[in-house]
RNA sequence: GCGCAUAUGGCGGAAUUGGCAGACGCGCUACUUUGAGGUGGUAGUGGGGUAACCUGUGCAGGUUCAAGUCCUGCUAUGCGCACCA
């Protein structure tokens, strides 16, 4: 091994063990004793007091996801996330917040299991060393976890709770007229079911003979049942043979398992459903109250899939039948020329004609026994049959064929739809196949284009009383002619499907429930008394599924059959139970009575510290689109830009304010308008301001009438708004209370607008909320700059205050946790009705680059060729292999090494140095151990330290980004800790420590006290360019940690130790203060200078870890004389130095007479001269 | 097919309000320290040119005194969804 950069090895396992003994990184809950000593309590002088909510400090929860403890252990993605969140938790700490950030398990799982299965060793015995392998591995980091709040969801006193949180489930059903969860005892039977008549007059002429009383309870226990949110069902579900268990939707990608990439087939089954569809609506509108990337946002939507059509009947003549279809399209209704019901749809039997029968029955059999991924594989080609049945069309009385096919999923909508050829392209393709009658019933706007197959929205025709309308007048007028004739009615559906919950596995929640029989012999189910949570599951020496096929925990039939004759639910839980609620369970783990205390939920999730002010809602926008929509509006010249219907407050957002507070802004017009309006103006310079239009909620009026209506302190009067420099701008207004506030800030990705509804409690003056939603606001930081140092920059969240992790749960873990929490929140167990208020996702990081040269299979290594004769390049078996333009033959990708490795890019490829006309390609792969192109990082503490590691992961760019890992980095941001060693250590003393080190049978930490400071430090005043380089610093650092831009942070770091290099004289608080901002970053090495740099001079070092973070003083940063750039037409001719406030004619002279300028002023007329102060010159000649 | 995002040196990436493109790191080149160097230090490094200078942020247009940044249209890559009526 080469030599180290400096005794890493010695000093981060010494460091760790001092934060593990002194318990450095505890949180204290409210209430809880704050031990003499702790430094938490120093800081905060609440040493040896058990400080109350008030008096603790404010909370920072910050949270990696659940990592799941495999036995590959960590690969260098994991780090990536968690180094992150513990640079900020470091950094929050020294801000002065109550910092939570916990760590755990998320240990059921198949790996474990599959194991069992094979060797019989039971699967905590794998789970219990797969978690102490992580544990030793991200101990190894230095992360400032709390261990002491550790949880795994297999412990059971963890899943005590989650089985209780089931529980909770069970017992709730969703009342409608509430839209929330309530306990079951408020659910009010329908009125056959009421009172003590047990035979209703409804029912009384279907039922025979009078019904006994039990009856009446049976029937009300099923309606119960069917009502509870954890509920049986019967229906067809996803059974994957291979794993020997059924799969929720989410872990269906393309007709095969999530895990494994196993088949799926559809196989009715009784389970357990939980029925997250009653909050598709409310899990949609609150994405607008949280801040996710709005990618994520997307892909959540897109997996509730809420569309918004009509239901329509269609009678079947001569039958008591109708049809039920939903259709988004409802102004297509002419066009229907026939009807598809899936084959497994109810009615298929009853309708279907003799002649038909056979070919019917055979079809929906070749239908059942096609798996999803047949299905979707040969989505191509529709199938279907005809059932010999007609129906009448609703609208105009023609009489239309049903067919049945399965490209209509039984699942979705009524299972069955109308068919418009014409304007659906599936429908489309049948109707083509099987020879349908198609007919045009929409008429494209442009009518260049085909109407067959045209989907989009145009005019009606051919469609009777809606002829001529657009189509979204068509549908408006349809439906409401349907809702009045009683043919259908306006309905929104979803794509989101109920979670299946059980799983046919031994290594999961067993259910708290078993199933006794009734007087009538039916097995009925039934909640386990929750003071015998946990059920724990039985020991069992064989894990796999029995003969018969059911779960393993039947095999113990002991622990199946209890003594009161009852039988216990042999399913299990999915894994995604135990993490979904386990940010809950962090914040008071101990808790044997709760699954957290009220008070400490309250004060961790909570934000009760918001002055007075909670936000109801938050929605942002892309003022991109609006200005989009503006100037494309101006462009046909008749319109003025503020008339442009764009921007009304959505249904969406309009429903929950009216829930939240009984406000009804469905006719507001949305901010957008301001920024619309503001934009369009200065385009076009057009005034004076006026709204043409009312129901403006922030109209142009509002904002000029600033006095009366915006008494906010944070309110700016319209040309603050309009004033270029001014990049924020805050309005309030104030209606019934509620105080709606419009922030304009500048995203990272550019414009960004957020407008926050808070519901007030107190008085208008408490409502001061200038910091923003993503406290980075650079605007902030600017006019409040030495505030930004401090707590007091950072707006409360309610929640989880930072979430980051990967994109892999996005529909899975962050829906269902999503869903969970909302039950908690509707049953008053928590007080947030969202568990995670921000959230960053971490971007892949890929393996080493790498190159192939592609050569005709079977003749490697021999003749290559030029990459851009092969086509559809893939990745296959952990090579790329693709196919010849030319031969057709199969050509294959050789991973160069070596010499051969020796590429050069000309243009935008890359070729072989040594044969330059053979093209290859260059790739980053995902990290897989087939590759085998894992980097572990175990390897690269060992090699460079963890300080390094750390480092070099957030070194490589932005956090959200993906990027190719590459180990020559690591070491560059080595050698920068050596430096930053270096400036502080004695060179000589480094030698003798290294021969002291060589000769020492087994070196400890003690040796490092041979290490001496560097003479250059000394207790001495800072010279101005040293606090300049030093506050330069503090700035940037600051001011990145806040925007979670750490690789620009540790770039501003590496400047300053650069220029402390060239130093003669390194003053000692400056060189401490650095120490500080190092700190987050790379602890270890932070702690050892730390305590050496007071040690050396006869101080005790106060904790690194909770010194106050560092201000900057901007008065220090101000240069008296500042270089501008002089241009002359635009392009850059020379460089003049000029005092920083220099006013605009100084520049303009200074610049006319600078040297390399003025040979291009000669003979020339000076046009124009743009002068920016403290920015650039530019002359304009002709 | 639909939706979203991204595109800057040999590589990872900076450039936060439209105002000196390429910060910082890797790599490379030269010098230097050293008995030695897979160490440290110094200097250089977008491309072309001896130089003045020219040119340059995926491509083609546009707006502007000024565009990596704003607008329009392409192309490529990545991610997500995909018979969802």
């Amino acid at each position: 091994m080469s030599r180290r950069q400096y005794p890493f090895h010695l000093i981060e396992p010494k460091w760790q063990a001092k934060w593990d003994a002194e318990q450095t990184f505890r949180a204290f809950n409210p209430g809880q004793p704050v031990p003499d000593g702790h430094p938490f309590g120093i800081r905060h002088s609440l040493a040896g007091k058990s400080p109350a909510s008030a008096e603790l400090p404010r909370k920072f929860y910050i949270l990696d996801m659940f990592p799941y403890p495999s036995g590959a252990g960590l690969h260098v993605g994991h780090p990536e996330g968690y180094t992150a969140t513990d640079i900020l938790a470091r950094y929050r700490r020294a801000q002065g917040f109550n910092v939570l950030h916990p760590m755990g398990w998320d240990s059921f799982g198949l790996p474990a299991e599959q194991y069992a299965v094979k060797t019989g060793q039971h699967p905590r015995k794998t789970t219990e060393e797969n978690i102490s392998n992580f544990t030793r591995q991200i101990k190894s980091l230095g992360f400032s976890y709390d261990w002491s709040r550790e949880v795994a969801t297999t412990d059971p006193e963890y899943f005590r709770w989650t089985q209780w949180i089931f529980l909770q489930i069970y017992n709730s059903w969703f009342n409608l007229e509430t839209n929330r969860a309530e306990p079951i005892s408020t659910l009010k039977y329908p009125t056959e079911l009421q009172g003590k008549d047990p035979l209703p007059r409804v029912q009384a002429d279907q039922q025979a003979g009078p019904a006994p009383a039990p009856n009446l309870e049976a029937r009300r226990r099923a309606y119960r049942d069917s009502k509870r949110l954890a509920f049986v069902s019967e229906a067809p579900v996803n059974w994957c043979p291979e794993l020997g268990t059924v799969l929720a939707n989410e872990e269906v990608i393309d007709g095969k398992s999530e895990v494994g990439g196993f088949p799926v087939v559809r196989k009715p089954m009784r389970q357990w459903m939980l029925r997250i569809t009653a909050f598709a609506e409310r899990l949609l509108a609150d994405l607008d109250t949280i801040d996710w990337s709005d990618s994520l946002k997307e892909m959540q939507r897109n997996w509730i899939g809420r569309s918004e059509g009509a239901e329509v009947e269609f009678q079947i003549p001569n039958s008591k039948f109708q049809i039920r279809v939903f259709t988004t399209r409802p102004d297509t209704l002419f066009g229907a020329t026939y009807m598809v019901l899936s084959p497994e749809h109810a009615l298929v039997k009853e309708i279907t004609t003799k002649e038909h029968a056979e070919a019917v029955k055979r079809y929906q059999q070749f239908a059942a026994g096609r798996s999803d991924l047949e299905r979707t594989e040969l989505a191509k080609e529709k199938t279907g049959v005809f059932t010999g049945a007609y129906a009448t069309n609703t609208v105009n009385g023609e009489k239309i064929p049903i067919w049945i096919a399965d490209y209509v999923l039984a699942s979705y909508g009524t299972g069955a739809i109308m068919a418009v050829p014409a304007h659906d392209t599936r429908d489309f393709e049948f109707a083509t196949k099987f020879n349908l009658p198609i007919i045009q019933v929409v008429q494209p706007p442009d009518p260049s284009i085909d109407w067959q197959g045209f989907t989009d929205e145009g005019t009606s025709v051919n469609s009777g009383f809606i002829d001529g309308l657009p189509t979204a007048e068509a549908k408006k007028t349809i439906t409401a002619w349907l809702e009045e004739k009683g043919l259908g009615k306006k309905t929104i559906n979803y794509k989101l499907r109920d979670w299946l919950f059980s799983r046919q596995r031994y290594w999961g929640e067993p259910f708290p429930i078993v199933w006794k029989r009734d007087a009538a012999g039916n097995l009925q189910h039934e909640a386990v008394p929750e003071k015998s949570l946990p059920v724990l599951p039985p020991v069992l020496d064989d894990y796999k599924p029995t003969a018969d096929g059911q779960p393993p925990l039947a095999r113990a039939q002991e622990w199946v059959q209890l003594k009161s004759g009852a039988v216990r639910e042999t399913n299990t839980m999915p894994q995604w139970a135990g993490s979904c609620w386990y940010y809950l369970r962090y914040l008071d783990t101990a808790n044997g009575r709760r699954f957290a205390s009220r008070e400490a939920e309250r004060y961790w999730m909570g934000s009760e510290r918001t002055a007075g002010m909670v936000p109801l809602i938050q929605a942002v926008e892309w003022p991109k689109i609006a200005r989009n929509l503006t100037e494309r509006a101006f462009d046909d010249g008749k319109r003025p830009p503020f008339a442009v219907e764009f921007s009304r407050v959505s249904d969406d957002l309009a429903a929950r304010i009216r829930q939240l507070c009984g406000e009804d802004v469905s006719d507001f017009r949305h901010s957008l308008d301001v920024y619309a309006v503001r934009h369009a103006f200065r385009e076009h310079g057009i005034g004076p301001l006026e709204a043409t239009r009312g129901n403006i909620a922030i109209t142009i009026e509002d904002i000029e009438r600033l006095p009366e209506i915006l008494e906010h302190p944070d309110s700016v009067s319209f040309d603050d708004v309009h004033k270029p420099g001014c990049k924020r701008f805050v309005i309030t207004k104030r209606i019934n209370g509620i105080i709606f506030v419009v922030e304009e800030e500048k995203s990272r990705r550019g414009q960004l607008q957020v407008v926050t509804f808070w519901k007030k409690k107190a008085t208008a003056r408490d409502v001061t909320t200038r910091a923003p939603l993503s406290n980075t606001s650079e605007n902030d930081r600017r006019s409040e700059a030495t505030k930004s140092t401090d707590q007091s920059a950072v707006k409360p969240t309610p929640g989880v205050d930072l979430y980051v992790g990967g994109t892999e749960h996005a529909v899975l873990h962050l829906l269902y946790a999503r869903f969970w929490h909302k039950v908690l929140y509707d049953l008053g167990h928590v007080s947030t009705p969202e568990p995670f208020f921000k959230l960053v996702n971490q971007g892949l990081i890929l393996g080493e680059l790498e190159f192939f040269a592609f050569a005709p299979s079977g003749r490697l290594p021999e003749g290559f060729v030029s990459s851009e004769l092969v086509k559809d390049i893939k990745e296959q078996a952990g090579t790329l292999v693709g196919t010849h333009k030319a031969t057709g033959e199969t050509m294959v990708g050789r991973k160069l090494s070596g010499h051969e490795k020796d590429v050069e890019k000309r243009g935008e490829h890359f070729y072989l140095k040594l044969q330059s006309q053979i093209r290859v390609e260059a790739r980053s792969f995902k990290m897989s151990k087939a590759r085998g192109n894992v980097v572990n990082p175990d390897e690269v503490v060992r090699e460079f330290g963890a300080d390094s590691l750390r480092l070099y992961e957030m070194f490589m760019g932005p956090l959200q980004d993906t990027k190719p890992w590459n180990t020559n980095g690591v070491e560059g941001v080595y050698r920068f800790l050596g430096r930053v060693w270096r400036l502080f250590i004695d060179e000589k003393a480094e030698t003798a420590f290294e021969q002291a080190e060589t000769t020492t049978p087994a070196p400890t930490d003690e040796l490092l006290d041979i290490l001496v400071l560097n003479g250059a430090i000394s207790d001495m005043a800072a010279a101005p360019a040293q606090l300049k380089a030093l506050h330069a610093c503090i700035k940037k650092v600051t001011e990145d940690l806040d925007g979670m831009r750490f690789n620009t942070a540790i770039s501003a770091m590496m400047v300053f130790v650069n220029e402390a290099n060239t130093w003669q004289t390194r003053p000692l608080p400056l060189m401490r203060t650095f120490l500080q901002l190092l700190a987050p970053f790379a602890p270890h090495v932070a702690e050892e200078l730390w305590s050496r740099l007071h040690s050396t001079f006869g101080q005790v070092a106060p904790s690194l870890i909770y010194a106050p973070w560092p201000k900057f003083d901007p008065s220090l940063l101000v240069e008296s004389e500042i270089e501008i750039p002089v241009s002359v037409n635009g392009k850059l001719r020379d460089l003049i130095r000029v005092a920083t406030d220099a006013d605009s004619s100084t520049l303009e002279a200074a610049a006319r007479s600078a040297e390399k300028v003025k040979p291009y002023l000669e003979g020339k007329t000076v046009k124009k001269v743009i002068v920016v102060p403290r920015k650039m010159v530019n002359i304009v000649v002709t």
